[in-house]
RNA sequence: GGAGGGUUGGCUGAGCGGUUUAAAGCGACGGUCUCGAAAACCGUUCUCCCGUAAGGGAGGCACAGGUUCAAAUCCUGUACCCUCCGCCA
C-alpha cells in the first residue's frame, strides 16, 4: 500500500507506475473518495467537539439536544464508514512504484539478463529429461501421484525423496550459519496475510481457499513470515531481522492449466526454503540487502555446481508489491533452456504498511519497516536441474558433492 | 466439540458509565549538570483531521456492531490467549 498523501503529491508517477505494471487503477474514484472521506471526518469532528463541550446533563432539554447531535453524527458516521470501506478497497488496488533502475517493459521478453554463471554442459549422447531419468531410475511416480492426488500430483521416491530433504536441509543450514533465524512456517494462513503481502486482491485465483474454515494455503513462506511481525512495533537496533523459513507451498496454477503439464516444473504442492528480511525504512540499505539475498541464492547454486543466469525483471513482469526484482534461472538440459528457480524481491514499505509492521527509530519516531524476500531453494523444481545436469552416459546420475554426505552415496545407479 | 477466565500505549500495569485530559512505573529519545559518564532533575514518547507554521480539534483501551445525553467501563458477534474436559499424530 502506498501512502495516500504520497499518491496525492506524486500522482503522475503513480499513474505511470501502474501503467508500466499493466494495472488499471480508478484514480479519479480514489481521489474523489479521499476528498469525501476527509470532508466527512471534518464534519464529524465538529459535531463531536460540540458534544464534548456540553455540560454533564440531567435536564430533558440537554438530553434532547444530545439526541439530536447523536442523530446527525450517526448519519455522517454511517456515510463515512461506507466511504472508507470503498476507499480502502481502491487503495488495495494501487501497485507499488518500481525503482528507476527497473527496465520498463511489457512482459518477460523485456527482462534484462545481468549475469551468467557456470558452464552449460555439452552432452555427446542423447540427453534425457528429468521425466525419463525419473522413470528409468524409479525416482518419481507420476501415475500413482495423479491417481491419488489428481492433476500435477506426484510421489517423490527413493533418492529423489532423499534428495529433496538433503538439498533443503543443506540450504537451511547454510543460511543459519550466515546468521539467519530458522523458522518452520504455517502454510495455513488467514486472509489478512495475503492482502498484507499484496498477493490479494490481484492473485486471488492462484490461492487455495478452505471455505469451511476461512483459511488459505500459502503459496510461499513469504506470506506467513512477512506477517510474523504484523501489528507490532519493533526497535531500530534489532533490525534487520533475517529469517530462513521452510514451508510446504500450495498453488492453484489457475492461469496456467496448459503450461508445463509434464514433470515436476509446475506443481500444486512443493517445498521451499525462503529468505525473508524485515528492515529499516532506508531504501539504499534495502537495495544492499536485496543484493545480499541474491548473493546467498547464487552461492547455493554455485555449491550445487549448477549453471544459472540472473535476470532483472521489467515493470510488466514484476508483480504489484515490488520495487525491484531479480529472477534466477537455472540451466535445465531437458528444456535446453534456463528455468526459473529463484525470485528475489524488495518491496520498500509497501507490505509493511498493509501489515502494520513498524519500528521505533533511535530518535523516537515510528516508521514503517521495509520487507524483502528471496527463494533460497524450491524443490522438486531444483531436482530437475540436478538430475538433468548430473546425468551420465550410462543413464546413472552423479550427486552434487555437497549432498553426498547427507544422502549417504555419491551417485544414483540401478543394477542393469 | 464442551465449560470457565482473559486481551489497556514500545513494555509492565491501574481504571470497570460522568472532575472533557488512559494513573503510575519501566524503557527510549532530547535537555540541564559534568572534562566525560553515572546518578539526579526537567521535557518528549499512539493515530487521524485542519493549518506553511505557531497551534487547534477529534479519535484511540483485541476487532466489528449496539445501548446511552455520555462507554476503556454495559450489551451482542468475531478473533486470539490461558485453565480444564473430550478427541487425536
Amino acid at each position: 500500500m502506498l501512502d495516500i498523501k504520497f499518491i496525492h503529491d506524486n500522482l503522475e508517477l503513480c499513474k505511470q507506475a501502474a501503467k508500466n505494471k499493466n494495472r488499471d487503477v480508478d484514480w479519479d474514484g480514489l481521489l474523489a473518495l479521499d476528498d469525501k472521506r476527509r470532508a466527512l471526518i471534518g464534519r464529524a469532528e465538529i459535531i463531536r467537539a460540540k458534544r464534548n463541550s456540553g455540560e454533564k446533563t440531567t435536564s430533558e432539554e440537554g438530553r434532547a439536544a444530545g439526541r439530536k447531535l447523536k442523530q446527525e453524527l450517526k448519519a455522517i458516521e454511517d456515510e463515512l464508514r461506507d466511504v472508507e470501506e470503498k476507499f480502502g478497497l481502491l487503495m488495495l488496488t494501487v501497485p507499488n512504484v518500481p525503482d528507476k533502475s527497473v527496465p520498463i517493459g511489457k512482459d518477460e521478453r523485456d527482462n534484462k539478463e545481468v549475469k551468467r554463471w557456470g558452464k552449460v554442459p555439452k552432452f555427446d549422447y542423447a540427453v534425457q529429461d528429468h521425466i525419463a531419468l525419473a522413470k528409468s531410475l524409479d525416482l518419481i511416480d507420476f501415475d500413482r501421484g495423479t491417481k491419488v492426488g489428481g492433476f500435477r500430483a506426484y510421489f517423490l521416491k527413493n533418492e529423489a525423496a532423499q534428495m529433496e530433504f538433503a538439498v533443503l536441509f543443506y540450504t537451511f543450514q547454510k543460511l543459519i550459519k550466515k546468521g539467519y533465524t530458522p523458522l518452520i512456517a504455517p502454510s495455513l494462513v488467514k486472509g489478512f496475510t495475503l492482502f498484507g503481502n499484496g498477493q490479494f486482491p490481484w492473485g486471488a485465483e492462484e490461492v487455495y481457499h478452505l471455505e469451511k474454515d476461512d483459511l488459505y494455503l500459502a503459496g510461499t513462506a513469504e506470506v506467513p513470515v512477512t506477517a510474523y511481525f504484523s501489528d507490532e512495533v519493533l526497535v531500530e537496533k534489532d533490525l534487520p531481522k533475517k529469517f530462513v523459513a521452510f514451508s510446504p507451498c500450495f498453488r492453484r496454477e489457475a492461469g496456467s492449466y496448459g503450461k508445463d503439464t509434464k514433470g515436476v516444473y509446475r506443481l500444486h504442492q512443493f517445498s521451499k526454503v525462503e529468505q525473508v528480511i524485515i528492515s529499516t525504512n532506508d531504501m539504499n540499505n534495502s537495495f544492499t540487502l536485496h543484493e545480499e539475498l541474491l548473493a546467498n541464492a547464487e552461492e547455493i547454486l554455485q555449491d550445487l555446481e549448477l549453471p544459472y543466469r540472473v535476470l532483472l525483471m521489467c515493470t510488466g513482469d514484476m508483480g504489484e508489491p515490488q520495487v525491484k526484482k531479480y529472477d534466477i534461472e537455472t540451466w535445465m538440459p531437458g528444456r535446453n533452456a534456463y528455468g526459473e528457480t529463484m525470485s528475489n524481491s524488495v518491496m520498500g514499505d509497501f507490505q509493511a504498511r498493509r501489515l502494520k509492521i513498524r519500528y521505533k527509530t533511535k530518535d523516537g519516531k515510528i516508521l514503517f519497516c521495509h520487507t524483502l524476500n528471496n527463494t533460497a531453494l524450491a524443490s522438486p523444481r531444483i531436482l530437475i536441474a540436478i538430475l538433468e545436469n548430473y546425468q551420465q552416459s550410462d543413464g546413472s546420475i552423479r550427486l552434487p558433492k555437497v549432498l553426498q554426505g547427507l544422502m549417504g552415496k555419491s551417485e544414483i545407479r540401478r543394477p542393469s
